[in-house]
RNA sequence: GGGCCCAUAGCUUAGCCUGGUUGGAGCGCCCGGCUGAUAACCGGGAGGUCAGGUGUUCGAAUCACCUUGGGCCCA
């Protein structure tokens, strides 16, 4: 059954009732239990490092996520959803470092590895947890009870076992090699783990004298004078040339050789004089030159080593042409100088420790220094030695620890190497083989890195990792275990055992060879080689084969473009080694979520925006719209809180839409079951066709991108169809129809045409915005547990009608150019237009725009439509000749003047025409002119009033003459207009019956004579007079285009009689309207017309009206209202009960009212206020209520127990069915009085209130004892004013519409003026009610700067400020803040 | 320094592959309308050196090259 919605969307109430309905329903197991057995798709889920909270470039890749994974769903795909989170690794080690209070590995192994890797993991289960909710709220549904961890054994030995693979297979080697390392977490680092910024280093020159002419030295540059202890050799190009320079200054001269064409940039270095090139070198005639190393005789090493190219010139086709261009080499510092050393034969030298510390290697002099402290003594050393040349400092990129941000050390190192230059080729073909989406992201991204691929180190010396799986022997002799199964019978292992550290280093093996013990390798794996094995670990293999062999690989991945030399990376190297495939087949690879400026989001940057706040402010659905449909996936996007707004105002949109739907198809209980599509097929129109055609276009449309993964363009697709299909054009078009009788055909082809449109556009947006869809899904079908149940629509092409589309699109050009003109020419939408003359181009369009005829007419307000045929003219514009009396002139002379007038007078469409066939002659004093073309031009005019415009099809004449049935007909629609607006302002509900009195001028009296029928039918009038003053319940005064205009409204009070009467079985709603009318008002009066009375006034069929008789018959406890008389004078005892019933009445104020002489329910109901303010006793509040309560027939009317619903009347204080207690909550009372003693000059309140009444109360005890007033509110002023006798004080509306009264909500600039202008007058009171529009339209901060700059205003003029807002409008936060600044909170 | 991507109105973007009327939208701004979807909605207007330059072409936002700025990945 289809349920009406709520009237407002609020996306963080409605959201988090979707998910409790989620989780009441078990809705997401039921899902899935639902595709279990449909085609399996094996989706992965990239793990993210477990942070502990998600930023929005997550939040975006869960939502790209999370949509495809739904819309796989609702295509009966069985779709694996295991959550992943990568929870090994540096970082948390050094957060765990951080909270425990320990600063390096030395501190970590006193502290305990058990205790410290025992934090760890509860760290990261924690983080883990917390982002576990924090997508829950995203709305993602992935299987968040069972994610897989990395730190899970099953997980472990995955890694093992691909380990354990590539050793078979000859891919895992341990190597030494020089590697980038952090000093601090004394660590190898990946290139991955490594970030790169400006940083300040030395930049010196160093002299290398020349062995055999130590007056010659080769200069070289470096920035790390560290190095040059673990100096070997010196590099040159082989094709560059030298030149050996002689630079001089006063005494001083300095022989170096360099590269030509460094010349001047070296002498302008050491500031000196001049230069002299002595000889120019070739590159290679330097290779084999001998040179004496600076440190010779500090390190003991320099003496030692041996190599036929120790302390010599290599060649190099790596040295760069800057610089010198000579290059120091140390091959135990840096991984070229490693290489070439290999080549050359040098052995690796490096006296530096992993902590950066030299170790006893360097020698005595700078042993147990740290290589940054030691530079400065570097430094000095090789000046007093005369080594220095220059030294000056650099700013260059630099690589530091991407955890600890210390600046990263190199030095040779032993380490694992998983050798991935060997399967480098596989890679490649098999990067080929994916489907990339964008194509570039494989094709150039993914290509040109594995292009690159070097060996991949895999060993850490930390400890919060996957242990490497290798035991070695002291023989030599080495196993690499690739399942715990394997470790069964080893010493200290036990069945199901941590396989962390330190926990697994005490298993020893026995060493096959020897029979010695083998140790564990103590080394971790590197991090991105635990989620390099997420697509088989995830599954439980090795020890599990069922699903690897079911699933594998990955259909789908999707990660962010960093991802290149990450998991998409990590994956296809450890798919190949282990399986000789890529693991996954397609892959998405998605943008970052930059800031607005487009920088990335860094906490250090302080720019990360929360998702949660954006969740909290707008929705999970409008955040996860906005970010998919905003740029293509593969771009960033520069996080815009207006973008998540515009989405946010799209789902508005489409909800109003829904709202609008359901209350119609309530009311009606249109039941999509019974009223199908075959029923009103006959009966559409073609405004139905029209949305049933686009709703299947856009249906076929956004599958297709979704497919194309252009998930953007599905996004805008159906955004475009909600907003200017659905919401601007279809709805318009049936709202009329909504209007029309219960039960009417065509209404029923609109609810069904609209209920498809609806459930569809749902449908599709279901993966999108799952909780704004289940809600509308629940309200229109709720057939399924969940929207997410459902299928994917299909959509039938074969309903697409182009041709209507197009007229259609032209229709609507048509009207949005009539609204244009009439803008232009201020005649109002509300005034008809006298027709529309529309030209085609051709005359297919005219028989398609004729079908639509009703549209145009409805929608631009027009009486008639008219057609000009393409080829013709319009029978009304006038052609008229211009003569050209210069080109006559010439020709014709003196007969100029006189041809120009003849011409004139004769039809210009003759003289056209004749032109055109041939020539065109005049007979002019017996002589026969003739007329050439260029002697004359034409002009089309149009008749009076009317005026041209183009469309697409052709040409549309707009005639906008007003007759006097299209002015009576304005005047109509602009009463009916203001009828409407009283009733608004009323409250009344909108099937409530109206008398309506109009005082107008004699042409107004005369339209309104003539459409009286109308208006009152638009109005719910049951009667409509003309008279010389208006009275009634509202009177309103109107200046409508000149005339003066007073029209009052009085509520008949009928609708509680109509519902009453519905309430007896077989009055149907207009049956009882019709009873109504009569003057019958309740069962009563029924009873008493009897059946054939009842029979004539309501046509009923006599059946159901003796089922109405019936009725009375067997309704014992027919309610009585009052007994008999409500005349009677009562004993006080009597009575009691009736006045109880009314809200804030005691038994003392019904004593006081008692004495004051009201003994009679009549004597009570005839006082007027003024009456009543003088019993003693009575506050106005009270007054008020007394007076509401007759006002709504408090004592004529029974009322229904709200517990039982049995009908008690007016004199019963207890209900005589379940005994629940009728009396009106008396409600603080003591409240009231302090509160309006309470009140301080000078002080600011906040008054938190749902309803505004008490506020304006206390305003106007204000205003009574004297004080100057100023009224801001969101209420219409006049009723405002009326309602609580404002009198003349000013009030200002909070308004958007722009009248003399009113300000923007936006404006406070204006508002903060007009306050500051009366309070500067002295003292008064203000009333700012609607705190909370001005917070809904503004920056909150901004709104609380205006309140407290206001504040202040009112405390030096002694004013009293008062704030009515709605608490229920503003999060806990905000109001907390702006009670903080007020002196009072009422 | 290299690879890949991006640059169109104040903001977010379409158009670019396949060159051809006046470069479309949405938001924001200004003006107006509607008032039975209503703190909603609708219409209109102002806003563009298509990042800059050079070239190819009869014709360039679109193709090519260069420069500048930004992002990712590397050196």
């Amino acid at each position: 059954m289809i349920k009406q919605v709520q009237g407002s969307y609020n996306p963080s109430t409605l959201e988090s009732s979707v998910r409790t309905h989620w989780a009441e329903t078990d809705a997401y197991k039921k899902t899935k239990e639902l595709r279990a057995s449909g085609t399996d798709f094996y989706f992965v889920d990239g793990p993210p490092y477990t942070t502990g909270y998600i930023h929005l470039g997550t939040a975006m890749n869960k939502t790209i996520k999370d949509m495809i994974v739904r819309f796989k769903r609702m295509q009966k795909f069985n779709v694996s959803d295991t959550p992943g989170y990568d929870m090994h690794g540096l970082p948390i080690e050094v957060k765990v470092e951080k909270s425990i209070g320990v600063k390096n590995k030395k501190e970590i192994e006193e502290y305990g590895i058990d205790r410290f890797v025992g934090t760890c993991k509860n760290f990261a289960l924690d983080f883990q947890k917390q982002m576990n909710a924090d997508f829950q709220e995203l709305g993602v549904w992935f299987d968040w009870e069972k994610p897989y961890l990395t730190i899970n054994s099953s997980y472990i030995e995955a890694a093992w076992w691909t380990l354990k693979r590539a050793y078979d297979k000859g891919l895992l080697i341990k190597a030494s090699r020089v590697l980038p390392g952090c000093p601090r977490c004394e660590t190898a680092l990946a290139e991955a783990e490594i970030d790169y910024w400006d940083e300040k280093d030395p930049s010196i020159y160093v002299k290398f004298r020349l062995k055999d002419d130590p007056n010659v030295s080769l200069l070289i540059w470096t920035t790390t004078p560290w190095t040059l202890p673990a100096n070997l050799a010196v590099a040159a190009h082989p094709d560059f040339e030298y030149v050996k320079v002689r630079y001089r200054r006063i005494g001083i001269t300095d022989t170096v050789i360099i590269m030509k064409g460094l010349e001047e940039e070296i002498k302008d270095l050491g500031g000196w004089e001049k230069y002299d090139v002595l000889q120019t070198i070739q590159g290679d005639d330097l290779i084999g030159i001998e040179y004496i190393t600076p440190f010779i005789d500090v390190v003991p090493y320099q003496k030692e080593a041996d190599g036929k190219w120790l302390h010599k010139v290599l060649p190099s086709k790596n040295v760069e042409a800057s610089n010198t261009g000579l290059v120091h080499i140390a091959p135990g510092h840096g991984p070229e100088d490693f290489e070439l050393g290999k080549e050359f034969g040098l052995e690796p030298f490096c006296p530096v420790d992993e902590t950066g510390v030299y170790t006893p290697l360097v020698g005595s002099k700078y042993v147990g220094m740290h290589i940054k402290k030691a530079n400065p003594e570097l430094l000095k050393d090789l000046e007093a030695n005369d080594h220095l040349f220059y030294s000056g400092t650099i700013e260059h990129r630099f690589g530091h620890c991407w955890r600890c941000k210390s600046p990263v050390l190199f030095r040779t190192t032993d380490q694992w190497f998983l050798r991935v230059t060997q399967v480098k080729n596989q890679m490649l073909e098999e990067i080929e083989k994916v489907r990339w989406t964008p194509d570039w992201a494989g094709s150039s991204r993914e290509y040109d890195w594995t292009m690159n691929a070097r060996d991949w180190c895999i060993s850490r010396q930390r400890y919060w990792g996957i242990p490497i799986p290798v035991w070695t022997c002291k023989c030599g002799e080495m196993r690499v275990i690739g399942m715990s199964d394997e470790l069964k019978g080893a010493e200290g292992y036990v069945e199901d055992m941590e396989l962390h550290r330190p926990w697994i280093d005490s298993v020893k093996l026995v060493c096959p060879k020897c029979g010695g013990k083998m140790s564990r390798v103590l080394d971790v794996l590197d991090v991105w080689f635990d989620s390099a094995v997420a697509s088989w670990a995830q599954l439980g293999f090795p020890k599990k084969r069922d699903d690897f062999e079911r699933l594998w690989p990955a259909k789908f991945i999707v990660e962010a473009h960093d991802q290149t030399r990450g998991w998409f990376y990590s994956q296809l190297a450890a798919g190949v080694i282990a399986f000789g495939r890529a693991p996954y087949e397609s892959v998405l690879m998605h943008g970052w979520m930059l800031d607005g400026q487009g920088q990335p989001m860094s906490k250090s940057k302080g720019n990360v925006v929360e998702p949660g706040k954006v969740i909290k402010e707008h929705g999970a659905d409008a955040l996860r719209l906005y970010m998919l449909k905003t740029s293509a996936p593969w771009e960033d996007i520069p996080f815009q809180m207006e973008g998540v707004k515009n989405a946010r105002k799209t789902l508005n949109v489409f909800w109003n839409v829904v709202n609008f739907a359901t209350t119609y198809m309530v009311i009606d209980k249109f039941d999509p079951h019974q009223i199908t599509n075959e029923t009103v097929r006959a009966h559409l129109n073609q405004e139905d066709l029209w949305l049933i055609s686009r709703t299947e276009k856009v249906k076929n449309e956004f599958t297709r991108q979704v497919n194309a993964m252009e998930l953007h363009k599905a996004a805008r697709v159906l955004e475009q169809y909600i907003l200017d299909d659905l919401s601007r054009w279809y709805v318009r078009l049936i709202r009329d129809r909504m209007w029309s009788e219960e039960g009417d055909m065509g209404k029923l082809a609109a609810y069904r045409t609209l209920y498809d449109a609806i459930l569809d556009t749902a449908l599709l947006l279901a993966p999108i915005c799952p909780h704004l869809t289940e809600e509308v899904y629940q309200h229109m079908d709720g057939s399924k547990p969940t929207v997410h149940m459902m299928d994917w629509p299909s959509s039938d092409l074969t309903k697409v009608d182009e041709r209507l589309e197009k007229a259609m699109s032209m229709a609507q050009e048509i009207v949005d150019t009539v609204t244009r003109e009439r803008q232009l020419k201020n005649v109002k939408l509300r005034w008809p237009m006298k027709r529309v003359v529309i030209k085609v181009e051709n005359n297919d369009t005219l028989q398609s725009l004729k079908a639509l005829e009703e549209i145009i007419r409805s929608q631009a307000n027009v009486k008639h439509v008219e057609y000009v045929a393409s080829g013709e003219e319009w029978s009304e514009t006038l052609l008229n000749v211009v003569p050209n009396p210069m080109a006559i002139g010439k020709v014709y002379r003196q007969w100029a003047s006189k041809i120009a007038v003849l011409l004139q007078s004769r039809p210009a469409h003759i003289i056209k025409e004749s032109m055109q066939r041939g020539e065109y002659s005049l007979g002019i004093e017996g002589q026969l002119v003739k007329i050439e073309p260029n002697m004359v031009s034409f002009t089309v005019s149009l008749p009076k009033d009317v005026y041209a415009a183009e469309f697409s099809g052709g040409e549309i004449y707009l005639d906008f003459e007003v007759t006097r049935e299209i002015e009576a007909e304005g005047f109509a629609r602009e009463i009916i207009r203001r009828v409407q607006q009283t009733r608004k302002e009323m409250k009344l509900d909108v099937e409530e019956f109206v008398k309506v009195e109009i005082r107008a001028d004699s042409k107004v009296s005369e339209y309104v004579k003539m459409w009286k029928q109308h208006i009152m039918s638009e109005v719910r009038s049951k009667s409509m007079e003309l008279v010389m003053e208006a009275s009634g319940d509202k009177v309103g005064k109107w200046e409508i285009e000149g005339e003066k205009v007073e029209i009052g409204v009085t509520s008949m009070n009928l609708r509680d009689a109509i519902k009453e009467l519905t309430k007896i079985p077989g009055i149907t709603t207009k049956a009882a309207e019709a009873l109504v009318g009569a003057g019958v008002r309740d069962e009563t009066g029924l009873k008493q017309l009897g059946e054939d009375g009842i029979e004539e006034i309501t046509q009923l069929p006599r059946a159901e009206v003796r089922k109405v008789m019936h009725y009375f018959d067997r309704s014992p406890d027919v309610c009585k209202a009052v007994p008999e008389g409500t005349g009677k004078t009562m004993e006080m005892s009597e009575m009691l009960p009736y006045l109880l019933r009314i809200p804030r009445m005691n038994e003392l104020k019904a004593e006081m009212l008692y004495d004051a002489g009201y003994r009679s329910l009549d004597g009570l109901q005839a006082a007027g206020r003024d009456d009543l303010k003088n019993v003693p006793g009575l506050g106005t509040k009270t007054i008020d209520e007394i007076v509401d309560y007759i006002e709504k027939g408090g004592f004529r009317n029974c009322t229904s127990c709200p517990k039982c619903g049995k009908k008690v009347d007016a004199g019963e204080l207890k209900c005589p069915g379940c005994g629940t207690s009728l009396r009106a909550e008396v409600s603080e009372e003591g409240a009231e009085a302090t509160v309006e003693q309470g009140l301080q000059d000078g002080y600011s309140y906040l008054i938190k209130d749902d309803r505004s009444d008490r506020s304006y109360q206390l305003f106007v005890d204000q205003l009574k004892r004297g004080k100057r007033g100023f009224c801001i509110t969101r209420n219409y002023p006049v009723k405002v004013r009326g309602k609580y006798e404002l009198g003349d004080i000013p009030v200002v509306w909070l308004s958007n519409v722009g009248k003399e009264d009113s300000l923007r909500p936006k404006d406070l600039e204006k508002l903060n003026y007009s306050l500051e202008q009366f309070l500067a007058e002295g003292q008064g009171v203000v009333l700012l009610d609607g705190l909370e529009y001005l917070i809904t339209n503004n920056n909150f901060l901004t709104v609380l700067r205006f309140v407290q700059s206001l504040r202040d205003q009112v405390a030096i003029n002694s004013s009293i400020m008062m704030m009515v807002l709605n608490p229920s409008t503003l999060d806990a936060n905000e109001l907390n803040l702006l009670e903080k600044e007020v002196d009072g909170t009422l």
